[in-house]
DNA sequence: TATGGTCCCGAAAGGCCTTTCGACAGCACC
DNA sequence: GGTGCTGTCGAAAGGCCTTTCGGGACCATA
């Protein structure tokens, strides 16, 4: 780590090896035509003086700055971390970095920063959604390539990646008819929300193919466990002999389990429950741990960034929305705790 | 936004402008000799064209690269995303942009993270820990301002901003108190946490202030739920009397709630509670919904990311720790509910 | 008309790196 | 000893912006 000094420049480098500025930036970039040796030499003088580019005067030339924006209205970091861990992972931790900007779920800021990144040569866009509606477009006249990350864009011809909240309903239902559950129910949230009729979608599905009816309708109200609580305790009392739940959401799972435990029913025993997001707080803090669909989101995240990184390099992925396999983790809610 | 075409300088704005390259400059940075009717010929051009300054030759040349660094360890983003809200609105969205780095807790990633943002040009950097604990500095060796959020650093020299949790646990206890309670007791997570002995300090405080004793002594354990569902009911077991409880977390809180409800005590009325974090996704959707103490991390790291800027500007902070007042947030756990 | 002063403008340099291209040394071969 | 090749190196330009500084136009004054 330099001390406070003056940064070193190549030349300085250069300076202390005794060979000319170009032969410097060779010897530093692997270049061919240098030798062996002078290699070695201006290698051990820039590790001496702890020389780094200087990243400006790379861009300038390069013009490609090395770096991508997040964009994101995800003011928890519930969804935006590991999209961002994944992306630090596609780039190789340090050789892009990753400018985080937050707009508050407000689209004038989303315009400020946008054009902000623009300005700043970002190499490219993940938009991050925090639901995965499909959000509007940022349209095709932004200079850099785009992907959405979690809300896919409304435009088909962007490049989204979002999770398969169908096939995720359905891995839930999967489960659930695995362990012999009959008497299945879906409790949901908002119904405004395509992630919630896109697992009910699912839901129905791996139900109608495995010839077993739901019991009762979906019921949709809020995304919150109160609503969970309230939604369980209805669905007892109209259909006492079900044995099987999937909440949409861990806080609806949360508040499902918390009835059931009230009503003195078994989990997962009498009645067992899946749920969707795997937000450890809520999941493996519930009585019992609560068996929850993750979404792979750090995966998702890789995925975005690397179709990033092939738009650069000339090979664009197909435009439209790619559905992201998810993952069920199970835990007490569907299984038998020893 | 510029369409696909070759990214517009300032020398293709001169020239559209009629001036030269020189003058467009002048125009554009407000400099003084430039006549208004040039001026506004340049602007308008720049505007017209889209331009926007190239970042990489402005570092280049102002040494500078309007950038900051926030590197940390809070794989979930709970801590940061407040952060990074309070540095984006110090700098003036836009102005400034941040790198955000995750170390995953790794300190080999975080060394690898810390010599990309040294070398990047970064202006600043803010170190964002997961906990309250002190914990190691990065060193005086690094050639930017450097300052810790949420976790202080462990060397007086450098500059950090923490929660103020002993007047924390000040104000909570003060709130049980001025509902009337008297026979408070608190519960708490691992020992080995300052967070939880600075809490458990300022909650003895303030009752030694108020000549009322604690009920019991602190019970430290681990973070989780279920330890506070179990020390509640150790509590209630020991102490049927007691009217309030501190809880170290909003998720001890959840436990504690639980229990309370579980053996028939009605919150507040019977016993009043309050805890810390404030955590949207706990606190609010809990029975009753908890009052909790906010940490203010946006205004935290407002003030990180301007002391950053001071110490741009000549005028460092005088180093130390900084404990930063926080705020009570209240809820049906200490409030009767209308 | 010459002189001095004001305004505005533009040529050029500087910041740091990469790349091209030409130069030069050394060697082998005829 | 000349010719041509290979292998190594360095001068210089280019990328984009800002700043310095000198000069030109214009006006007013003597």
């Amino acid at each position: 780590m330099t001390d406070a000094s003056r940064p070193v420049t190549l030349s300085d480098v250069a300076k202390s090896a005794g060979v000319s500025l170009a032969t410097a930036s060779k010897a530093m970039n692997g270049r061919e035509d240098v030798a062996e040796s002078t290699r070695r030499r201006v290698l051990d003088a820039a590790d001496r003086m702890d020389f780094t580019p200087n990243p400006a005067a790379q861009s300038l030339m390069a013009n490609r700055s090395r770096t991508v924006g997040l964009l994101t209205s995800d003011l928890v970091g519930r969804f935006v971390m590991p999209v961002l861990m994944g992306a630090e992972d596609a780039f190789g931790a340090g050789r892009v970095d990753v400018f985080l900007c937050d707009a508050r779920g407000d689209s004038v800021r989303e315009q400020h920063h946008l054009r902000a990144l623009v300005s700043r040569r970002v190499d490219g866009i993940i938009v991050v959604g925090s639901q995965t509606d499909s959000r509007p477009s940022l349209g095709q006249k932004i200079p850099v390539p785009v992907v959405y990350a979690y809300a896919p864009s409304d435009d088909p011809r962007d490049v989204s990646f979002t999770p398969d909240n169908r096939a995720a309903g359905r891995t839930a239902v999967e489960h659930l008819l695995a362990l012999g559950k009959r008497r299945i129910a879906h409790i949901s949230g908002e119904r405004s929300y395509a992630a919630a009729l896109d697992r009910a979608a699912g839901v129905q599905a791996a139900l109608a193919d495995a010839g077993v009816p739901l019991v009762g309708e979906p019921l949709f109200s809020e995304w919150s466990e109160q609503w969970g609580r309230d939604a369980m305790a209805l669905l007892l009392q109209r259909h006492p002999d079900l044995d099987g739940v999937v909440a949409a959401s861990d806080q609806l799972a949360r508040g499902a389990l918390e009835t059931l435990r009230e009503l003195g029913r078994d989990v997962p025993t009498d009645v067992a429950v899946t749920s969707f997001d795997n937000w450890e707080v809520l999941a493996t803090q519930a009585r019992p741990t609560i068996s929850s669909i993750d979404f792979n989101l750090q995966d998702l995240g890789r995925a975005a960034a690397r179709s990033i990184f092939d738009t650069l390099d000339g090979d664009p992925p197909a435009p439209g929305v790619r559905y992201f396999p998810t993952r069920l983790v199970i835990r007490g809610s569907s299984v038998a705790r020893r």
